[in-house]
DNA sequence: GCATGATCATGC
DNA sequence: GCATGATCATGC
């Protein structure tokens, strides 16, 4: 061994050899050439032939005297060259049984991953792995604030756990960490306390974003320019993310537009670009042309909804659209809108009373398990109408009318056109049967009004 | 007044 | 040029 696998520095400054080089370069050739069988993911080959140690037993940190874990994982490049996350950071694989009897400052997670040795490598589909350059390594460790805020995660999801529903987690349960699921497909399950149903396999995981945030500090560079919510790590501490925002928001509840603007002394045009967005920023003690760390971190997706003076939504609730030829390929387990809705939203609600538009409500939110259940119907559906090539239904002076499922097939969500004009088009994987187009206007997945309506703007 | 098709406007 | 959040238009 070229380090000393007890001495924490030694450790670290092996590791940082390996920056601007790949595995094969890096290890030592005769053993790579003689074991490495092009078989394994990259943190097993890097365990194994750079660092010569075979994988530990789970409980431990991969180098348990010196308290460090090493955790590998891929970037990706974006058209300016920057790097960002690929994906996010799994961590160690949830022990339901385990865990709902630990405490977080004694649990296998933060025991575990107290101390991260990081060493990020550019992914690239073509090339073998043993040839990915890796770009950045550094040890990391949790900020004082993001500690607070994730072991509120931790502990959301233990005790989501000890009342018997780990079959029901989501990653957006939760703000910096989630729990993701772990395994190639639903049949990956396991016991869990406290109920007899099975529960997908699932790991405590930094969301995708987060991880872009760990890059920015450990390279030093900048993604954006972020104002906080959270000025220190006592009010992290006292307070969950939900309930501050809900706090800053309380004193504006009631208000019209115009007296938010009044209170918050900003000055909005009405008519401008990003209105909604500046209010809220307003609203939050943000200055306006400034991302919201905390809601970067967490993935957290807002959105402004207008209600009619009956409640109903004046919009249905629209998302990206998505491909008809890739939508075909896709398991939903691991489809864009099945991600999507595995979010945290937080959703600000103001209504028309006497033509005014007055703030009603802001609220946090992610979609409950049963109801992502009648969404994975609805993406099902449509996933069936692209694959028959029965597009469209009818024509009718000149709108096309389709077999997308509508709001009336499911209360959750519907499909509908999401395009500049109806010549806005993605290829379609089968010719359509009734008009012998190959290509179609882009569509997307829509919330229904009702649905927002009923289950998140109503119930409390 | 709702359901569904169609489109706008901004920012990256 | 396109993705995205938001909104308009038409017909029943």
């Amino acid at each position: 061994m070229n380090y000393n696998p007890n001495d924490k520095d030694s450790i670290i400054q092996y590791a940082r050899l390996l920056t601007g080089q790949t595995l094969r370069d890096a290890c030592n050739k005769e053993i790579l050439e003689h074991n490495y069988k092009g078989k394994g993911n990259f943190g097993q080959v890097l365990e194994k032939f750079y660092f010569e140690y075979e994988p530990n037993n789970e409980s431990e940190p991969d180098f348990a005297f010196a308290g460090i874990e090493l955790k590998s994982s891929p970037l990706k490049q974006l058209q300016n060259l920057e790097y960002r996350a690929k994906e996010r950071l799994v961590l160690n694989i949830i022990n339901y049984i385990d865990l709902i009897n630990q405490d977080f400052e004694t649990s296998g997670f933060y025991r575990k991953n107290a101390c991260l040795l990081l060493v990020f490598y550019l992914h690239d589909s073509n090339l073998d792995i043993i040839d990915y350059i890796i770009k950045i390594v550094d040890e990391w460790s949790f900020t004082e604030t993001d500690l607070a805020v994730i072991k509120k995660d931790w502990e959301f999801i233990r005790d989501k756990v000890r009342a018997g529903k780990a079959h029901e987690l989501s990653e957006g349960d939760t703000f910096y960490l989630g729990a993701c699921t772990k395994g190639q497909n639903s049949n990956s399950t396991r016991q869990q306390p406290n109920s007899q149903i099975l529960a997908m396999q699932r790991a405590f995981s930094f969301k995708q974003s987060y991880v872009n945030h760990i890059i920015a500090s450990i390279a030093n560079e900048s993604i954006g320019i972020y104002g906080k919510l959270i000025l220190s790590a006592e009010r992290a501490q006292a307070q969950t993310i939900e309930e501050i925002v809900i706090e800053k928001f309380a004193p504006y509840l009631g208000n019209t537009i115009n007296q938010i603007i009044d209170k918050t002394n900003i000055s909005l045009n009405p008519t401008a670009k990003s209105f909604y967005a500046n209010l809220t920023n307003a609203i939050l003690g943000i200055e306006l042309d400034k991302k919201i760390e905390e809601f970067d971190k967490a993935e957290i997706i807002v959105r402004t909804v207008r209600l009619k003076e009956n409640n109903l939504p004046c919009e249905d609730i629209s998302f990206p659209t998505f491909k008809f030829e890739k939508i075909i390929k896709e398991e939903w387990i691991d489809s864009d809108f099945k991600d999507v809705l595995d979010h945290k939203f937080l959703f600000i609600f103001y209504q028309y009373e006497a033509k005014q538009l007055i703030l009603k409500k802001a609220k946090f939110w992610n979609m409950p398990f049963e109801d992502i259940q009648e969404a994975e119907n609805v993406w099902n559906e449509t996933k069936r109408i692209v694959q028959s090539g029965n597009i469209v239904n009818k024509v009718i002076s000149n709108r096309r009318f389709t077999n997308f499922p509508n709001k009336s097939f499911n209360a959750v969500a519907h499909v509908r056109p999401h395009a500049k004009n109806a010549l806005d088009t993605y290829t379609l994987p089968v010719k359509d049967e009734l008009t012998g187009t190959t290509e179609y206007t882009k569509h997307c997945f829509w919330l229904n009004s009702s649905y927002v309506r009923d289950e998140i703007y109503l119930k409390s």
